[in-house]
DNA sequence: ATCCCGAGGG
DNA sequence: CCCTCTGGAT
C-alpha cells in the first residue's frame, strides 16, 4: 500500500513556517552542541537567555571543562533540569578534550557516548553541523508523523527512518524546522487546529478538528 | 493540571 | 517498558 508523498505537505506548511537561524546564533560546533544539550525539555528563549554569558566565559571545550559544573550551573540556573545539564556539560567538555582533542566528532556513536547527548540531540548535531541526512524526531515530529499518516511508526526510530527515506536529502534540514514548528503551534497534541492547516488535504487524521464557531 | 525541541537509569 | 529530573507555556 502506497503512502502519501510528503513533498506536497512540506511545501504547504513551509509557507507559514520560517526557518530559524540557529547556525547564526551558535556559530561553532561546540556552542551548538552545548546549546542543543541545554535545550532538552526547555524553550529556546530560556536557553538563549543564558548562553551568551556562558559562551563568553567558556567558548571552547577546554575553557568549559576548566569552568566546572558548579559555575556552569550558576550560569544556567534559570532553565529546566539545570543541575543535570550543568553536570553533563562539564563532563561532556572534559570528554571532548580527552577523547577528541577538543573537536566535536562527526560520528553518531561518539556523539551518543557524550553525557546529555541522546539520539535526538546527536541527530540535530549531525544534520546542522555536519550536513548528514538525519531527522531529529522529538515528541512533536513523532506525533505529527503518526497523526498525518505521512510517516507512521510505533517507535521513534520507525518514524525517523520513514522521514529520512521519504524526504529528499537536501530538504531534511528545512523540513525538520517546518515539522517541529508545525507540530508545536498548529498540529498540537491537545487541540490541533486542522481548520487552518495548509497541509490538511495531504493528511489522513480523522476527524479533522472543525473551526470553532465564529463569534 | 498537563505537556514538553529528552536523557539516563532501573 | 517504567520512572525521575525541572521550568515554562497553555
Amino acid at each position: 500500500m502506497k503512502r502519501a508523498d510528503i513533498a506536497p505537505f512540506l511545501t504547504a506548511i513551509s509557507a507559514n513556517n520560517p526557518t530559524p537561524q540557529t547556525e547564526l546564533l551558535y556559530s561553532t560546533p561546540f556552542s551548538l552542541l552545548v546549546a542543543v544539550v541545554l535545550s532538552a525539555q526547555t524553550t529556546d528563549a530560556a536557553v538563549n537567555k543564558v548562553t551568551p554569558a556562558l559562551f563568553a566565559e567558556a567558548p571552547t571545550p577546554q575553557t568549559m571543562a576548566a569552568l566546572g559544573a558548579a559555575r556552569i550551573g550558576h550560569h544556567i540556573r534559570t532553565i529546566g533540569l539545570w543541575q543535570t545539564k550543568a553536570k553533563n556539560v562539564a563532563a561532556l567538555a572534559q570528554l571532548l578534550v580527552e577523547r577528541h582533542n577538543g573537536v566535536v566528532p562527526a560520528d553518531r556513536e561518539a556523539l551518543e557516548a557524550l553525557p546529555g547527548v541522546g539520539r535526538k540531540t546527536a541527530n540535530v548535531v549531525l544534520n546542522e553541523i555536519f550536513g548528514q541526512a538525519t531527522m531529529a524526531v522529538d515528541t512533536h515530529i513523532f506525533r505529527l508523523g503518526n497523526r498525518t499518516g505521512l510517516a507512521p511508526g510505533a517507535t521513534v526510530r520507525a518514524v525517523e527512518d520513514g522521514l529520512v527515506t521519504r524526504i529528499p536529502k537536501s530538504m531534511l534540514r528545512p523540513a525538520h524546522h517546518w515539522l517541529i514548528l508545525h507540530g508545536r503551534y498548529l498540529c498540537k497534541a491537545r487541540k490541533p487546529e486542522c481548520w487552518r492547516c495548509p497541509g490538511a488535504q495531504f493528511c489522513t487524521f480523522t476527524p479533522k478538528t472543525p473551526a470553532p464557531d465564529a463569534l
